[in-house]
DNA sequence: TTGACTATGTATCGGATCGATATATGTTGT
DNA sequence: ACAACATATATCGATCCGATACATAGTCAA
């Protein structure tokens, strides 16, 4: 899946501009499972355009720039429906954290237990944003779904991280050096 | 952190070739949190040879094309530990499964039980790689520390679609139209 | 036995994407 | 007063992916 069909998925639930779309990608509802680029989405908007899939409308605002609110067209939904018809791509996990984790014996145990707690903080915070997202009053059956799914995963990660750092902190030295 | 990175810790583990290195993060213990292509692997391998991080010595094998194996120099040793100084930036999980889900409005429901049914047979997949991984007498802290978060996350997802599934199943096309 | 397919192995190229930066403006904080 | 930050669009080099090519050999079925 493509930045393009992002773009057109996002623009369907609701007219927005590139940067809400980025917003909501890196702050709302999809930041557990979505990422793009300012880089990747201005370029797919203004082709988009071009093509017909999307119409622009200026949206002036007091005190602020301009925004560009994008609407779907007909023939964007075509190529919406069309491209949800390819079977999703398995999921994609990167983390550098796991990657540290594996290579530790470069790094000290202080080093390791930091890392842990940075790890930490970050899916709490994410947690954080999917409660706060499900308490909202908009939300539907697929927003449901995945924050449900994110939930989950999220708080498995933590339950297991606290329980390896209770380990670590009882055996004093023993287990990080060999 | 860059495919350079990568592949000078796979090697830090383990003298090895590209090939390798493709097939250990694809297939091995490393799957469920990294990924990287031939496209960007030896580039980097070429790359850091000459630049003396890397040393490589070509190995005949029967009834195969020639492998190159890659070991690591002290200078490589160095830049590795740089490397891992900085701090490792934040998870990123991508799912065009979860995608395909918030935008269910435009599919029927089985479409939607297929998703799910491939969703967990991927997911199983996963979880069978990492049980057999496990089970090898060659895992140290950081091989069990990987294995043991990927286990706890991927059995979060399963049992939470599980639960979903048999929503579904229980509330005959009532929640998937509305 | 021939052709298709799979596995090991290295390599490259176009295109998609990221990450950083530029530009402009207003608000908030010290 | 001035830095920092939020809103907003846009571009560009560096990186990386996905597909493809090439070479060799084993397997498996028509």
């Amino acid at each position: 899946m493509n930045v393009r069909t992002l773009c057109l998925g996002m623009i369907s639930r609701f007219e927005c501009s590139g940067y809400e779309i980025k917003k909501a990608i890196e702050e709302g509802m999809f930041s557990h499972f979505i990422d793009a680029s300012f880089g990747s989405i201005y370029p797919a908007l203004t082709q988009m355009t071009a093509e017909g899939l999307l119409t622009v409308r200026a949206e002036e605002q007091t005190g602020r720039p301009d925004k560009k609110v994008y609407a779907i067209t007909p023939e964007g939904r075509v190529a919406l429906s069309r491209a949800l018809l390819v079977k999703p791509s398995k999921d994609k996990f990167k983390s550098e954290f796991l990657f540290h984790m594996l290579l530790q014996e470069f790094v000290s145990k202080d080093v390791m237990l930091a890392a842990i707690d940075k790890q930490l903080a970050d899916l709490n915070e994410d947690l954080d944003r999917i409660r706060e997202c499900q308490s909202r009053e908009d939300i539907d059956y697929g927003k449901r779904f995945v924050g449900g799914y994110g939930y989950a995963v999220l708080s498995a990660s933590v339950a297991y991280l606290e329980q390896r750092k209770a380990e670590l902190l009882r055996e004093p030295a023993a287990q990080a050096a060999e």
